[in-house]
This record gives structure tokens, sequence and C-alpha cells, in this order.
DNA sequence: ACCAACGTACACCGATCGGTTTCCTCCTGT
DNA sequence: ACAGGAGGAAACCGATCGGTGTACGTTGGT
């Protein structure tokens, strides 16, 4: 193989490595894990964490908007998929039934970060907010391409199943064997997205 | 010898204190209040807190165990409710559309709860649990009641409905506006529960 | 009237919290 | 070769964590 390795083996920046860990950890252990745990984790220093932000929320609300992405790709179809709105829909929810069946799975990730803070306007709560808002825009987008008769509700009702299929998954602590597919069929059949 | 009856409405015990004020301030402000403020908020000292409970997590898991009941009055149906099964199941849904709306209403406590501690071990999430597998045996019986297809799967789907609506008026900020009924509906419609 | 149990107030414990500061090493641009 | 910045190790800060020990009221049963 001629893949490129790197001439300098470019271990990530402090940045990079302390937002890496900060999405693991608070997602692993909740938004309460110490600053010291945290950057001991990211092999940074906590004085090299503080010149980079300006305290423990910011690095959390950084961490959740720079793992968005990531998450979205897990889960979304690829932006080139011709499918037709049913099924790209669907790819979500059997995607999410996968997820929930991985050891590691603790719900929605920016579900339990809103849920741990309370407060609404905390930095992360806001781009937890927007991803949610992003997931469901993805869904309103297929609702409407598919002609569905209210493709706003349809797509409210999807991002509703979507976190109670996570939330079923942290308080039952088993997977979902194809639930949460299977109930936003339910959806889409009611709705006669084909 | 200690508990008599209660001729003259005396002042709540310290356990019945401390249990209603945990389940209001871990509500509200997550489990991670302390000890001390919990104990000030209930007007009871620590070390009486500390003789009636063995730790912070019992006095948790108790005063969810102590809430379930009103919870559930407060979502219900009441037990002698002789409506058909599908204004049973979607009374639910209606109670949580209207609590959503209360400035107060932060989700389901058992989901917060059992999100914030992700150990499933922890006695306060067996508790959580159980009381979210009472609702969905409430779902399961009505549907059964009512000749549903497949009771198992629409208890659990609902089950489903009803924790991402909580979860999406946790993340979202504002209320559901009869979303959690309409999509209650959409399920029980495609079960064929009349 | 007395005593024991109950409950409160409060000091105290070691650990950890978020955050700051100091010091020193290492790497890089010139 | 050398200056200077980046970044790590660790001490340190006051506050708070969960939990304990002690001492002082208050109350009810006999």
């Amino acid at each position: 193989m001629t893949t490129s390795a790197p001439r300098t083996p470019a271990r990530p920046t402090p940045r990079e490595r302390l937002l890496d860990a900060a999405a693991g950890l608070f997602y692993r252990d909740g938004v309460n894990i110490g600053v010291d745990a945290l950057c001991k984790a990211a092999g940074v220093s906590k004085r090299s964490m503080y010149q980079l932000f300006g305290s423990k929320d910011e690095v959390l609300a950084a961490s959740l908007e720079r793992s968005g992405p990531g998450y979205q790709a897990l889960l979304l179809p690829p932006a080139d998929d011709s499918r037709p709105p049913r099924a790209q829909v669907l790819h979500v929810f059997e995607r999410l039934d996968q997820l929930s069946a991985g050891p590691e799975y603790q719900g929605c990730p920016f579900v339990s970060t809103a849920t741990e803070l309370k407060d609404p306007d905390h930095p992360a709560s806001v781009v937890a907010r927007g991803f949610k808002q992003q997931l469901t825009a993805f869904f309103h987008a297929q609702a409407a391409r598919a002609g569905a008769s209210d493709p706003e509700t349809l797509a409210r009702q999807l991002t509703i199943v979507f976190d109670g299929a996570g939330a079923r998954t942290v308080v039952q602590g088993h997977p979902l064997d194809g639930l949460a597919t299977a109930t936003a069929t339910v959806l889409l059949d009611a709705a006669g997205v084909v």
C-alpha cells in the first residue's frame, strides 16, 4: 500500500487532544468530571487548557461542537445519497438501532448534556439545541421531498422518536432491537411517505 | 411505638421533609447538588440525614421511590377510569403536553436521573427503571385490552414517544403544543386501537 | 420529675472542585 | 548558537464535596 504516512507523526495539537478527550469523557462520565481528570486524559496541562479556553464550560461546548459533524456522519446518509426520502430517514433509525447495541452507548450526547446541565443558556446547551435542530431539519427536508402532508410535524415526531429511543436505551439498559426503525416506519406510513 | 396515629397534622417527619426536598432539588438542580444544600432546604441536620440513610445515593433512590406514585397519579388516568383504552392512553400524553408547558418542567425525572447517573446499577437507576416499566405495563395493558395486534411493541413505542417528548422539551426549551398526543395518536391508529 | 431517644447546630475530616501561578524543559526560527 | 514561545508538571488557592464527631436542646413515656 502506498498510503501516505505523514513524515512527522503529527501528534494532534493540545486543542484537538483536549476536545477529543472531552467529548469522550463528558459523554461517558457526565459533565461533572473534573478538569484534572480531563486534562490528564488528554495529556494536556491545566495551564494549557486555560490558555486555550476560558473555562471548563467552554471546553464542554467546544467539544460538543467538534463532535457534532462526526455524530451526524455516523447517523445521516451520505450527502450524495440518491435513495428516496423514506429510505434516507429510515437509515438514521437503523443506525440508531445499531448504535444502541454497542456497550458504550449512553444515549444521544446532545440530549444527555442538555439534560445534565439543566441551564438552557449554557453554551453547551445552545450547541446541543442547534444540532438537534439540524437533525429535525434533515427529517423535514426528506418529508417535504416526499410530499408529506405535514412535513414540519412529521419531522418533529421523528425527532421525538429518535430521542425517546435513546432515553429508553439509557433507562432500560438493553438495545432497541429495531424498535426505533419500527416506530419511525409507523410514522412514515401514516404520513404517506413512500 | 414511635409512629402513632397522627391525630394532629403535625410537621412532617425529618424523613418526609428530606425526601420531599430531595425530590424537588434533585429534579431541579440535578443529582450533584450538595448534601449541605439538601439538608438546609429540608430543614434537617446532616447528622439526622445520615442516621436515616446510609448515603446521599440512598436518599436519592428513596426520594425517587417516594415521588413515583405521585408522578403516576399526575399522568395516568384514575384506576376506576372506564373509558376505552385509546382514551386512557391518550390521557397520559395530554397530561404530558400540559406538563411540558409548565415553566418548571425538566423532563421525566426518572429519565433525567438515570441519564445523569450513567451507572445502571445505582439504586436510583434501578428505581427509575422500575417506574418506566410500570408506565410501559400500563400501555401494554391498555393495548391488550384494545386487542392491538402487537401490544408489547405498541407499549414500548408509546414509552419511547413519552420519553422523547420529555427530551425534546428539555433540549428545545419550549412546550410540546400537543405533539406528544399527536404522535401517540398516530401509533394508536396504526395499531388499530380504537 | 426524670431519663433516654431524637434532632439540631456546628466544627471538622480528607478529597476534590474550578481555576491560577510558578518554574522549567523543549522545540523552533533566525 | 541563541532567544523566545509553547506547553507540561506541580504547587497552590478558596470553596465545596460526602461524611463524621461532639455537644446541646427538646420531647415523650413512665
